[in-house]
DNA sequence: CTGAAAGCGCTAACAG
DNA sequence: CTGTTAGCGCTTTCAG
C-alpha cells in the first residue's frame, strides 16, 4: 500500500518533516541536508499527497475542463491544446465529458467544484445552466467559455470569429471563379455559431458583388453527413451548384457522400468545403477546410484564468480567434 | 469564496457536524434533523470539499484515465464508456493524455499516483514504462489496460479479439465472391495488435481456401491516410486487387483518395473494408468497418477494478472483447 | 537555515 | 439516534 508520507522521508533524511516540505518547494535547505532528502524521496519512492495538499493550500493547482460529449475529433483537440497549456502554467487538468444535457452538465460543475478546481474551462456548453456559471463565480472559481455557452453565462471568453472564417472560405472559391456558391449549414440561429457560419458567407458574397440565391442556402437540423448528404440532394434538384460552403466538416462528409453516388467530380465539377478541419483531410477528395489552432485557444484560456485568479474583481473579458484557411484543392 | 464547510451546515441546522456528515451519506438521523440539514445545505449551497473527504478515508472515489493522445476518435470513445460505467459505479473518471513518449506517461501516471486514484485504466499505451505498472501494483492502485501496452506491465487486460475482427471482415468479401482481397496494415509486429489483424486476414483466407499473396499485402509504418494512400498505388500499380481490408479506417480513408483520384468506384470495382469504425460511415462511399463497443469495454474495465479493489491479491485476469463488424456496402 | 505546531474540512470510531 | 474527538498528510507561520 501506499503510506509513504513527508514524515517517512523526513525520518529517512534524519531532518524535520517541514525541512523536507520546503526542499520540496524550493524554499531555503543546506545542501547537504537537501541531497539526503532527494535521496530519501528516491528510494522510499515518495509521491505528495494532492489531496493533503489541496486541502491545506485550499488551492488545487488544478483547472476543470466541462465539455459536452460529441463523436468529434475538435473537443478533443481543444482537451489536448489546454491540457499543454495547463502544464506549461504548472497546472493539472481534470477533464470531464457530459454526455446528457443541463442537469448532467450542472451536476458535473458542482463535481468540479467540489474538487476545488481553481478554474473551469468549458468548452462548447449550450447546456450549462447560466445559473451554474453564476455558482462559480460566487464560489470564486474563474471560468472561460469557450466558443459556446448559454444565454445568460459568466466568466470570460473565448469566441472563434467564424464571420471571417465562413467569409474566408467562400471568398476564396468567388476569387477563383465559381458563381454560384452554396451553403449548408446548421440553422439554429438562436446559436451565435450558427448566424456567424452564414453572415460570413453572405458578406463574402455581398463584398464580391454576387446576389444572393436563396435556393443556394440549405439549413440542416443538426451536424451529421445524412443532414449533408440530404442537403446536397436538395440543392442538386434545385438546379445544382458550383461550390458548397459547409458549416462543419461532417456536413461536408455528407455532401462528398452525395456527390459520389451521381459520380460528380470534386472539385472540378463542384468544389467542397468544410468547416472545423477535423476529418476534412481524410475525405475523398480531400477539401479545403476552415481550421481553429486548438493550442492557441488552449493558451489563451490559460491566459485569461490567471489573470482573473491574480485579480478577481476585473470586468468580463472576451478574445476573439481568427481561424485560418486550409486550402487542400 | 467559496468557505462554505459542513460546520456552517451543522450551526445553521443547530446539530452537530458529525450528524450532518452522517446524514449526508445515508447513515440514520431523525426525519426532523434531516429536514433541516437539506434545507441548510440548500440556502448556503454547501458543496463538500473532496480533497477533505479523500484525505480522510484515503480513497479518492476517481480512476484516472490515461490515454496517449492519437487525434483518434476511439480514445474519446472509450473514454465516454469508461466515465459512464465509472459513473454508474459512483466514480468519477480523471482522463489525462499523454503527449509525449514514455517519461511523459510515466509523469502523469506519477501525478494520477498523487491524487490517489482509486483505480487505474490506461488505454492503448505502448509507451508506460513496466516499471511505472509495477509501481502502480506497489502502491495498491488496481490498473486495468486497454487493448495496448507495453511489454512487462502488470495489471488486469481487456484485450481485443482483433483476429477475429479481421477473420471477420475478410471473410465477409470472400463469401461476396471477392477473389483478391488485399491487406493494407500497419507492420510493427512488435505489437500483438498488428499482429492479430493480419492473422486474421490470413485465417480468412486459409479457411476459405485461397492461397496467400504476398504482393497483396502491403504493409505501412502507421496508421495515416497518406501512408494508406501509397499503399494502395503500389498495390494498383503491382496488378490491383477487388477488395482491401484496412487496419484502421485512416488508412481506409487513404485508399478511398486514391481510389477517387484514378476514378475507380467502390464497392463495384474494389470494396474497401475499415477498422475501428472511427470515420468509415463519414468516408466516401460510406464502407464496413470492424467496431469496438466502448461502453462494453467501459463496463468490463470498471468490473475488473471494482474486483481487484475488493481482492487486491487475485491473479491478473484478461478478459476479450469480440469486435463485430458494421457492414455498411 | 531549521523545527515545532497549528490547523485545512472531513470521516469514523466511540461514548453517551 | 447524536455529539465529541482524533487524526488523514501537508503547508506555513513563528520562534529559535
Amino acid at each position: 500500500m501506499n503510506n509513504v508520507t513527508l514524515q517517512d522521508v523526513a525520518q529517512a533524511a534524519g531532518v524535520s518533516l517541514a525541512t523536507v516540505s520546503r526542499a520540496l518547494h524550493g524554499g531555503y535547505v543546506s545542501a547537504e541536508k537537501r541531497r539526503r532528502i532527494e535521496e530519501a524521496v528516491h528510494t522510499l519512492r515518495y509521491i505528495p499527497n494532492q489531496s493533503a495538499a489541496a486541502l491545506k493550500r485550499n488551492r488545487s493547482r488544478t483547472i476543470g475542463h466541462l465539455m459536452h460529449f460529441h463523436d468529434n475529433l475538435l473537443a478533443s483537440r481543444v482537451n489536448a491544446g489546454l491540457a499543454r497549456a495547463a502544464h506549461e502554467r504548472g497546472y493539472s487538468l481534470f477533464s470531464v465529458t457530459s454526455n446528457g444535457g443541463g442537469e448532467d452538465s450542472r451536476r458535473m460543475a458542482e463535481e468540479l467544484i467540489s474538487r476545488r478546481m481553481d478554474g473551469m474551462v468549458v468548452t462548447s456548453c449550450r447546456e450549462l445552466p447560466a445559473e451554474t456559471t453564476a455558482h462559480l463565480a460566487e464560489v470564486g472559481i474563474p471560468t472561460v467559455l469557450i466558443e459556446r455557452w448559454a444565454p445568460g453565462a459568466m466568466g470570460d471568453r473565448i469566441r472563434i470569429d467564424d464571420v471571417a472564417g465562413a467569409r474566408c472560405a467562400v471568398a476564396q472559391r468567388l476569387a477563383a471563379g465559381r458563381k454560384r456558391v452554396a451553403f449548408i449549414g446548421c440553422g439554429d440561429f438562436s446559436q451565435e455559431v450558427e448566424r456567424q457560419r452564414l453572415w460570413g458567407y453572405r458578406e463574402a458574397l455581398e463584398s464580391a458583388g454576387v446576389p444572393e440565391e436563396i435556393r443556394l442556402i440549405r439549413l440542416t437540423e443538426d451536424y451529421t453527413p445524412e443532414e449533408g448528404r440530404r442537403a446536397m440532394e436538395a440543392l442538386l434538384e434545385s438546379g445544382g451548384c458550383d461550390a458548397v460552403f459547409c458549416a462543419s466538416d461532417l456536413l461536408a462528409a455528407g455532401v462528398l457522400q452525395s456527390l459520389y453516388r451521381r459520380n460528380i467530380r470534386v472539385p472540378d465539377q463542384i468544389a467542397v468545403t468544410g468547416y472545423d478541419n477535423t476529418v476534412s483531410a481524410m475525405l475523398s477528395p480531400q477539401i479545403s477546410s476552415v481550421a481553429l489552432d486548438c493550442d492557441e485557444i488552449g493558451r489563451q484560456a490559460m491566459a485569461l484564468l490567471l489573470r482573473r485568479m491574480d485579480n478577481p474583481g476585473l470586468e468580463e473579458k472576451e478574445i476573439t480567434i481568427l481561424p485560418t484557411l486550409i486550402a487542400r484543392d
